[in-house]
RNA sequence: GGCUCCAUCGUCUAAUGGCAGGACACCUGAGUUUCGAUCAGGCAAUGCGGGUUCGAUUCCCGCUGGAGUCACCA
């Protein structure tokens, strides 16, 4: 292949899940990659022995094929636990790599053109004494005087290269000559070109593109969910005293968190990840999603993501907002990257979901959300419930929620009446909505829906449709509208005032659940009276 | 603190040496049996101070502010 030949790479760490700030540099690089016909790299840089392992590799070769990024050279997944490795260039792991003995010679190198020496049991590299300057793709020129470049070590006493000296050694050797990444590496950038210029090799064109933070500011990482729980724990546990705690403490044992972890969890002494999920179960809220799996875990869509993604730093230049990972790579070009670093607003990127989520067909939403549930941690339960009430469930729900919800989570949750208890439906008196349709004129509520009792127990065929026509009839014949009938029957069926429309409601509960709950709505009521 | 990078609505961003535009959020209205769905409208920004210029958000300088980095982590 010609020199010209353009060869991008992604070389994260395994230490942990893919984070959203490492997709978006992946998606980048893939990107830059994909337009130009060259070649994108997936390697892996797990000279940290300590931190490193190989279940977070797994994990973000399959978030990174989730996300539908595809790399050409790398170590891919083939069936459980395998790890396969494709391309002329490997190993692709830089741990393998050093058993092979690659970086030897290059440290041999350095120590005999005197640019390198041993320090303590390491191997220090020898800064030239001159100013360096890079020029980024993005941020122009950029220099760094002779004073302020220090010796720093290529080779730790374990015998393992620095990511600096590994970084440059594994780049030269892949061919690799378009750097893509995030701009916490700019100071590093010199460094490395020093090594390049003492072994000859041939200097790649950098490109360091923007910082990722929360809408705060605070830098998004794994300790947010940490930060989220503790707050919602302390708020909860607020002027509680003694007996709060306790209850706490109770309910985390029953999620599997012992009381000395949640004590330290509290104390600020430890972040557990594991704690943190623990209240999040316990509070019943969603702790705010930082890794690319957190994501897909929520119920957003790939494609959403990764649109939402490649505007944070780019855009296309005009007001087109919703594309495509093909159209990312047509138009992606350097000089339409900022230079400011962007806050990641969730807000944001569930209206992006949302919207996809209204653009797929029914039938694909229902299987894709079905599908969601099934490989779901929390909603695996969801799709044979759903299934449980009819044979048209899943399709006649997805039709009603593919329109409503922001992800296939959000619908599982807004969904979650249809597959309660009949007698666990109940109402909540002080909502105003509630008082305002219900049980403000508690009486007339009572004779509304005895009425509608006794015409859905009377009729031959059941169907929503009937019962629709059957409310407007009757409201057009008292002059008045029909909210009068639909709102507490809505009520009665759902315990809120949002449901779907109400035909669909009806046809998905079936006579016999109608009537069970607008029974136990009738009795809610009466016992409201009685006390009231 | 040293060095480096950055600075447009609350947030993501567009524009250009010449009317500061779009999206999310928010507010209002319409419609709807309800709505977090839909439609229409509205609010909202060039950090501060100098300079160059007929004209500066844009170019230059200073200030302020924010961020990154200063490891035998990557």
């Amino acid at each position: 292949m010609s020199d010209s030949q353009v060869v991008t790479r992604f070389a994260p760490s395994p230490t942990g899940a893919l984070h959203v700030g490492g997709a978006r540099t992946a998606l980048f690089n893939w990107a830059y990659a994909r337009q130009h016909g060259g070649k994108f790299i997936l390697r892996i840089e797990d000279t940290d022995r300590a931190r490193s392992t190989e279940e977070a590799m797994r994990g973000m070769l399959e978030d990174l094929a989730w996300l539908g990024i595809d790399w050409d050279e790398g170590p891919s997944l083939v069936t459980g636990d395998l790890v396969a490795e494709e391309g002329d260039n490997g190993p692709y792991c830089q741990s393998a790599r050093l058993e092979s003995g690659i970086y030897q010679k290059y440290f041999d190198q350095l120590v005999e053109a005197g640019r390198a020496y041993e320090d303590d049991g390491a191997l220090r590299f020898r800064m030239p004494g001159t100013a360096i300057t890079v020029a980024d793709e993005i941020l122009g020129q950029v220099t760094v005087e002779a004073e302020q470049l220090e010796d720093f070590v290529i080779r730790k006493a374990d015998g393992f290269p620095t990511y600096h000296m590994a970084v440059v050694v594994d780049d030269e050797l892949m061919g690799v000559n378009v750097v893509i990444r995030g701009q916490e590496h700019l100071n590093n950038t010199s460094k490395h070109v020093a090594i390049q210029e003492a072994l000859g090799f041939e200097r790649p064109r950098y490109a360091h593109i923007p910082l990722i933070f929360n809408v705060d500011g605070s830098k998004m990482s794994k300790r947010d969910k940490a930060k989220a729980a503790r707050r919602w724990m302390e708020e909860w546990l607020k002027d509680g005293g003694e007996e709060r705690w306790a209850e706490a403490v109770a309910g985390l044992e029953g999620v599997d968190v012992g009381r000395e972890d949640f004590d330290g969890f509290m104390g600020k002494e430890n972040d557990s990840p594991s704690v943190a999920e623990g209240i999040g179960v316990f509070l019943g809220k969603a702790l705010p999603e930082v890794d690319v799996a957190d994501f897909k875990e929520s119920g957003y869509l790939a494609a959403a993501l990764c649109n939402y993604l490649s505007l944070l730093g780019w855009n296309p230049g005009d007001d087109l907002e919703k594309f495509d990972n093909a159209f990312l790579a047509e138009k992606f070009s350097f000089e339409r990257v900022n230079k400011s670093a962007a806050k990641f607003d969730r807000v944001k990127l569930a209206s992006f979901n949302g919207d996809a989520l209204k653009e797929l067909p029914p039938e694909v939403f229902a299987t894709q959300w079905r599908e969601w549930c099934e490989s779901s941690g929390q909603y695996s339960k969801f799709a044979e419930d759903v299934d449980k009430l009819g044979a048209q469930s899943f399709g006649l729900l997805g039709e009603a929620y593919k329109e409503r919800a922001k992800t296939f989570g959000e619908a599982c949750e807004m969904a979650g009446f249809f597959l309660a208890d009949d007698g666990g439906i109940e109402f909540d008196a002080g909502q105003k909505q509630i008082r305002k349709n219900l049980t403000n004129q508690a009486e007339a509520s009572v004779g509304v829906l005895e009425e509608l009792k006794a015409f859905i127990g009377g009729m031959e065929v059941f169907s929503g449709e009937g019962v629709h026509v059957w409310i407007k009839a009757t409201a057009e014949e008292r002059e008045v509208n029909m909210g009068k009938f639909a709102q507490p029957l809505r009520i009665a069926l759902s315990g809120t005032t949002v449901t779907p429309p109400i035909d669909l409601t009806l046809d998905v509960l079936g006579r016999e659940k109608v009537l069970a709950r607008i029974e136990g709505c009738l009795g809610q009521l009466k016992s409201l009276e009685g006390v009231g």
